[in-house]
DNA sequence: GTCGATGATTGAGT
DNA sequence: ACTCAATCATCGAC
């Protein structure tokens, strides 16, 4: 049934990580007591002293469980009657307490310790999510803001990730996972590292072809956002495409490399501030990727505005107001991709999450995800953060529209300040010119400007999709301008769902 | 079997 | 950690 203790290693860990997440976070956000009588804490039953102090911090501090640092080897030794050092003692001097045993005896305990668990922990194992690691790489990185910015607190254990790797190879302490490397230092690579070992353990790992839907989202991305995607824009596309962040990456280089684009031109990379030398020079040729079939689709995608291409449907006779924007030719061909992605897209059937991962998204995981997210603010006030907005929550699963309008619109005002220079050096001095349009939330896209000439009206639900146009040259001489709309892609949920409807703008002068 | 497309890997450079 | 460039490995069409 145990195929290697590295297998047997990091499922566990994956276990623990995602159980043990639902468990910080319920404590978190409620101030409960751990319930050493489920699991994960159940484990720790014989190691009474983590409990113990477990409630104590939590009495104490009622974050607490973002905060503790594990005890050392000895303290363990102790807790498990394996210490002639009487428990207590050692406790009062935590956590200054010097380090003595020897390095075998502990590695040799902790192989016993271990081979003892890992059996009962199989079956358990396969509930491991990516959600509840994911949910712990958030908690993770607000609980190293709160100790960067208030404790200043250093971890006792301080492992590498490849550090953890070795150990698993050598059998590792379950006790001690907890809050060690694994949870000090997960990072989006480490979890994506873990995920990787799990998903090709014993199985080959033949690359499948993504799914056109798939492709479909990424090219759109490739195409209206940039071919070099900030961070954040990898990790919603590999939400959305429930692809690894490597992955995502991979598909980008790959993606720049076959159409022979080296150069960023026309787009402008917001991770990193840097603007394209040219708007409107393709540095090469286009090779392989996109062939001749696709010159209408091309033809069509210039008939969008210059800068910021539409994310709605690319047929041209479903808009409304014929905008014909000028020149600008994309340097990025492209296919059809740009229409509407099914929602059928996004089922797990067509997901690559194979073997125990399939499907492994519990509802469960998103409710205390939430209390956590909405319990951070109240964490910011009592501990007198006011940098709220540079938290980077990565989403918020289940928010009212007003919500999410108040998002979008803060979305805007935060993209607006490093946007492109097309905004940058749009005068705001008039009423009816650069209004910050509450109709659509940025992303990674570009903020939403109302044409001078031209008023939202109408429509006040929520579009989650950048690139509503910045029709700078927009003609004055009309009355009104719709176009319609048939994406809503709502980013929090990394959900993409047809939702028909025609934006109405109104000249606000007539 | 050939060949193109494409996901993934590797190594060097930054 | 990210990128490029080369390359490998696999799949599917023919």
């Amino acid at each position: 049934m145990i195929h290697n203790r590295c297998e047997c290693g990091i499922r566990n860990r994956m276990l623990i990580l995602s159980q043990m997440s639902q468990r910080l976070v319920d404590a978190v956000q409620g101030f409960s007591p751990i319930d050493t009588n489920k699991e994960p804490f159940s484990f720790l039953n014989s190691v009474s002293w983590r409990c113990q102090m477990m409630e104590q911090h939590l009495h104490h501090h009622p974050y607490h469980p973002l905060f503790l640092a594990p005890p050392n080897e000895q303290i363990f030794d102790a807790a498990i009657g394996e210490s002639d050092t009487p428990l207590s003692t050692l406790v009062s001097r935590e956590p200054a307490i010097a380090t003595q045993s020897d390095e075998q005896q502990t590695l040799q305990k902790r192989r016993i310790t271990t081979n003892l668990k890992i059996d009962s922990m199989w079956e358990l194992s396969k509930s491991a999510t990516r959600e509840g690691i994911e949910t712990l790489y958030f908690m993770n990185n607000q609980r190293k803001a709160i100790i960067a910015r208030q404790l200043k607190a250093i971890p006792i254990f301080d492992l590498s990730l490849s550090r953890i790797l070795t150990e698993l190879n050598e059998g590792f302490d379950l006790t001690k996972m907890y809050f060690s490397s694994a949870v000090e230092n997960l990072t989006r690579h480490g979890i994506d590292q873990l995920l990787n070992l799990e998903k090709n353990s014993g199985s080959n790992r033949t690359p499948a072809r993504f799914s056109k839907e798939i492709k479909k989202i990424l090219i759109d991305s490739f195409i209206r956002k940039s071919p070099y995607p900030s961070e954040t824009e990898k990790e919603r596309l590999s939400r959305l495409c429930k692809l690894d962040y490597k992955q995502v990456s991979v598909w980008f280089a790959n993606k720049r490399m076959r159409t022979k684009i080296h150069t960023p031109t026309n787009f402008h990379d917001y991770s990193t501030g840097k603007t394209p030398i040219s708007a409107d020079s393709p540095t090469s040729n286009f090779a392989s990727e996109f062939t001749s079939n696709h010159t209408s689709a091309v033809r069509s995608e210039q008939g969008s505005f210059s800068g910021s291409p539409f994310t709605i449907s690319s047929v041209d006779s479903e808009r409304e107001g014929s905008f014909s924007p000028d020149n600008s030719p994309s340097p990025y061909l492209m296919d059809d991709a740009i229409s509407g992605v099914p929602k059928s897209s996004l089922d797990t059937s067509q997901a690559k999450f194979g073997h125990s991962l399939a499907g492994a998204y519990p509802s469960s995981c998103e409710q205390p995800l939430n209390r956590l997210r909405e319990n951070w603010a109240v964490c910011d006030d009592i501990l007198g953060s006011q940098s709220s907005g540079s938290h980077a929550i990565p989403s918020i699963r289940s928010s009212t529209k007003a919500e999410k309008v108040t998002r979008s619109m803060d979305t805007n005002s935060r993209i607006g300040d490093m946007t492109n220079t097309n905004l940058a050096s749009r005068p705001a001095t008039d009423k009816n010119m650069s209004t910050i349009c509450p109709l659509s939330s940025g992303g990674c896209g570009k903020t939403v400007v109302a044409n001078q000439h031209m008023t939202p009206v109408g429509k006040t639900s929520v579009i989650h999709r950048p690139g509503f146009p910045i029709d700078q040259d927009a003609p004055a001489s009309l009355d009104t301008y719709s176009f319609k709309y048939e994406i809503s892609q709502d980013e929090e949920k990394c959900e993409t769902t047809r939702t028909p409807g025609t934006f109405i703008y109104q000249n606000s002068s007539a």
